[in-house]
DNA sequence: TTGTAGGCGTTATCAC
DNA sequence: GTGATAACGCCTACAA
């Protein structure tokens, strides 16, 4: 009863492809692709014809078989080292909703903060075919040859949040500095004077700025930054806790932490909180990404946002623009999203209830 | 000077071909594809002049063309609902970390708990060629036919967490009906008498079967389930918090809440302690996830953890299986793995501290 | 040990 | 309007 195609012996019956269309109606491969393409010099009745039978026979379109012929495909890959917490998630969420828009499938890897495994995924993207690969830099790379095969292939290639060093890159990340002045400068006029900073490896753009800021920020007050306060680490909630205890058995303690990330100054609230220490009024505490936990802490951290949307939608739409203007190949861009500072009770010491943004909506710049 | 093959004209360098390596050397594209896949039946001298000039050229094989031909790849695709939180991501881990092992790449796909977009990522994933996939289903799914093309297509499918109904399905649960009775079980010994229960929508099994673990619970204290008390809703935070109001206002309200999913439960946290109630005196709170939330919150959140990595890992080692026993089409297998509740503050009356699992590893079991 | 040729499913180019 | 044919890059009988 059921319609026979090719082999009938297999229990799973093979995909139908354009062949076995052309085959029923009895016209050519060209007439069912044009069809099925609605190409304009295909007669109104065919076209109906043939859109009937591929329903019929539930044809799937091969856009593999597609892209080897043409190139191109509609597919687009992501590549974040992690996606726990709300950042990435939030961020890729960003990416799905323009390029869904444009037509565009969305893949995503993960590197796991590992450089093997990140030049693994982008491998296994450019074997997928992919229109375009967008990238957040694993914390552990630090060669960068792996992105010269994008190059070579031609692939529109964007960075996302961290990024490669180097101006012929297209990027999208926030301005980090100005969100790190906006955080280290509130703590200062909170009244901490002894301000230390957690930051991680400087080869990335995202803690080597925010730690420029934290530095604006103390100059700003004319404070001299001491070396002895600033603890460079993995920025995990374990270490965050071990720089605390670090910091407080110096012998002139500081009575504030700006952390370039969330999940350190976590560990730092906890470790402080059993200490018996009280947060803000001992210890003030500013992170970095607005993640979601930072409403949920007692109290609720101080924290700056990164516009994880936008810069998921500014990626897309960077990426999209690689492609239309396909001509012209040395025009990078770098799209600069502006942060937005959270004050939440860990940094108030005239404590206050709830989130208040201190500045308003992020402008893109194209520099 | 740059090595020259095709068309000069462009910029970006076409991609380097077979076609290209053996008219460079002047033999066949059968040699070079041998030498390069290491075939035994070629010279160690050709073999080595071809990876030499292969590695010279920047030669990239096309997978896609490999994949096209053979109808098969080293591609593993997974769909999941999300992947904020702890769960997915972890979930996703083990899955990386196994299929790696075997030679396989991952690439994931988020449906935003909708079944539209759930579609369009199987046609994504199929589109790509994977060699198997794996699901854990979106909240709006009711509808499998999209499944269907992946078994026609003799593609290996995979349910993991909340998986189809039907017993033709290859699956990896948790045993979420003893993971709810534990956990209710738990608040029954703490003396709770007047449990209500948050869940979601009951076609998805998760939902369905925690709920029966809870009624189970109290019938093992001839407790009369009451209909008051079982709030169906999208289990997110801002519900919880609402439905946990709700509660309060009964004539007779509940002295415990044990949830099917951590979100609604936090939510219910934030609520009590926002009217000054006390948990777990006045309201012993117990979720479902172990989400990394759970031991931010004061006090902590009892919770059933997932097994997630291992959760992850069933999944691949499922598909491995079926792809090797690809003889025997109807052989469908379900993994069941075992939940581990974590008693935290929320749940204690007589109050400890940090968490104590209460059940030893999780132990897989064919069915 | 190596080469020849056909085909995977699609699209582009030409001719009718 | 429609059709035949040749690619895209790779794999694999089969032949030599």
């Amino acid at each position: 009863m059921a319609s026979r195609t090719k082999k009938d012996k297999e229990i799973v019956s093979s995909p139908v492809s354009m062949a076995d269309l052309a085959r029923e109606l009895g016209v050519s491969m060209t007439t069912i692709s044009r069809a099925l393409s609605d190409h304009h010099s295909i007669g109104p009745a065919t076209k109906l014809k043939v859109q009937k039978l591929a329903k019929k026979l539930n044809y799937q379109p091969n856009h593999l078989a597609a892209a080897l012929r043409k190139g191109k495909s509609k597919l687009l890959g992501v590549v974040v080292p992690y996606i726990e917490g709300r950042f990435f998630p939030s961020v890729v969420h960003g990416i799905e909703t323009v390029a869904r828009k444009a037509g565009y499938s969305v893949v995503m890897c993960q590197s796991n903060e590992d450089a093997a495994q990140e030049r693994h995924n982008i491998d296994t993207l450019l074997n997928a075919q992919v229109a375009g690969i967008l990238v957040s830099l694993a914390r552990t790379t630090n060669d960068f040859r792996h992105f010269d095969k994008v190059r070579r292939r031609g692939i529109p290639l964007v960075f996302f949040d961290r990024v490669m060093t180097g101006d012929d890159v297209n990027a999208v990340v926030l301005n980090d500095r100005a969100g790190a002045y906006q955080s280290t400068r509130h703590l200062l006029e909170q009244g901490c004077r002894r301000i230390a900073h957690f930051t991680g490896p400087q080869h990335l753009n995202i803690y080597q700025t925010r730690r420029q800021g934290y530095l604006d920020a103390l100059q700003s007050y004319s404070i001299a930054p001491d070396e002895e306060l600033i603890a460079y680490f993995d920025m995990s909630q374990e270490q965050g806790a071990e720089e605390m205890a670090r910091l407080l058995a110096l012998p002139n303690p500081p009575d504030a932490v700006f952390a370039a990330g969330d999940s350190s100054i976590l560990g730092a609230l906890q470790y402080l909180k059993s200490q018996g220490l009280r947060v803000p009024e001992d210890v003030a505490l500013a992170g970095f990404s607005n993640e979601a936990f930072t409403s949920i802490t007692e109290p609720m951290l101080t924290s700056v946002d990164q516009r994880c949307e936008e810069m998921g939608q500014a990626a897309v739409r960077l990426f999209l623009e690689l492609v239309e203007s396909k001509g012209t190949p040395f025009s990078q861009r770098q799209v600069v999203l502006q942060p937005e500072l959270f004050v939440r009770g860990s940094s108030l010491h005239t404590p206050a209830t709830g989130a208040s943004p201190k500045k308003k909506a992020a402008v893109e710049q194209h520099s």
